[in-house]
DNA sequence: TAGATTGTTAATCGATTAACAATC
DNA sequence: TAGATTGTTAATCGATTAACAATC
């Protein structure tokens, strides 16, 4: 029996793994994990599992870890610095290329080696730095404004931070991360278990 | 025809509104948003609609946002200083009651008129402020450590923002917000998007 | 009343999983 | 070969939605 450690990216290589062992480590049922990497193919060997070095290639080519995305980061408050440190990044295939902001006194300090240029220099930005994904995190307030600049730069993919729902045109993906909507999750499970202490007493 | 701007949330009591143009501002099916609705109890009114008060009152109750629970949020590097200033949160009936670090430099320290404090003063917070909710933005290193104290503070809800997976006892719930996953997901679409482009030509 | 809209049933759809033939 | 494990089928489960009786 192999000891994975971590989440299933990290596993080293250690020869073969199988199905029910990574179903146990994901918290998942061994079915719908062989269902899963059978949309890989048929790189499973039966009666032995699955070889952990091809898995790993296969899987890194089919999420895009092997391409190194350059990311452009809007906005460099408090949430922008952070974004711009976050551990979770590189190791997922995403290069912060660029950073951006709009405000005068931001623009030209560099932030953990790269300079931060203005807005209105984004589209030379885009190009130059081959940015494939926009990382919004400005105020709500300017969330609409900085997005409609970036679909004119040609970006398809954004990635918006800001506590504002913004519209744009059919062909953009636009993924709004909530730092609240968890919490409210929490929240809700929370009152169940007072309700529940309530029920009790 | 009503015009609902924004969240289900921000409407304003304009009288009535309909399952339908409900749906629509939502994006999901008028049936599955009545059957949702219709878990509060039987508040609508048929042949007209919705009484837009009493329903933000019922969801209101139902979700929690008319207890304000108080939060403590550890760990005020940019991350933790960007979670106490999102705008998200009161509005969803969350207060951060404290601010907590182990950093000596930070404790003492205002940050948006509260206090820091440390660490080692968690467990009389936790008593003082009536704390049912952790947040960690503290890093990846310190999350578990930090995880245990608060556990062992009697807390049983935590929102984890530190790029590490924590273990905790069964009665604890812990949520995971993982800032790259979303990234990732976009970055999924994008390869799809280049893979059909490379197709077409 | 006639029109509108709810609340709920029954049908549909998709996702999960147990089971097992294929095969290493 | 015998044991193990994959890949996939068929069954199950749950969620979504169309349809409509109830009723304002």
């Amino acid at each position: 029996m192999r000891v994975l450690t971590g989440p299933i990216g990290d596993a080293r290589p250690l020869g073969t793994v199988s199905s029910e062992e990574l179903a146990v480590a994901a918290g998942v049922n061994s079915a719908t994990l062989r269902k899963d990497l059978s949309f890989l193919g048929s790189y499973g060997i039966r009666g032995v599992g699955y070889d952990v070095a091809t898995l790993v290639e296969r899987l890194s080519c089919t999420l895009g870890l092997t391409e190194h995305r350059a990311v452009a980061l809007i906005g460099l408050g408090n949430l922008g610095q952070a974004l711009a440190g976050y551990g979770g990044f590189a190791s997922r295939g995403f290069r912060i290329a660029a950073l951006i902001d709009a405000d005068p006194r931001r623009v030209g300090t560099t932030v953990r080696g790269l300079r931060v240029r203005h807005i209105d220099e984004f589209e030379a930005v885009v190009d130059e730095c081959r940015i494939t994904i926009a990382v919004l995190a400005v105020p709500a307030i300017a969330a609409q404004r900085v997005c409609d600049r970036v679909v004119a730069c040609g970006v398809t993919s954004i990635l918006n931070f800001a506590p504002a729902v913004v519209s744009v045109p059919p062909h953009v993906d636009v993924r709004k991360v909530d730092l609240a909507a968890e919490l409210q999750i929490l929240s809700f499970h929370e009152s169940r278990k007072a309700a529940l202490a309530g029920a009790r007493r």
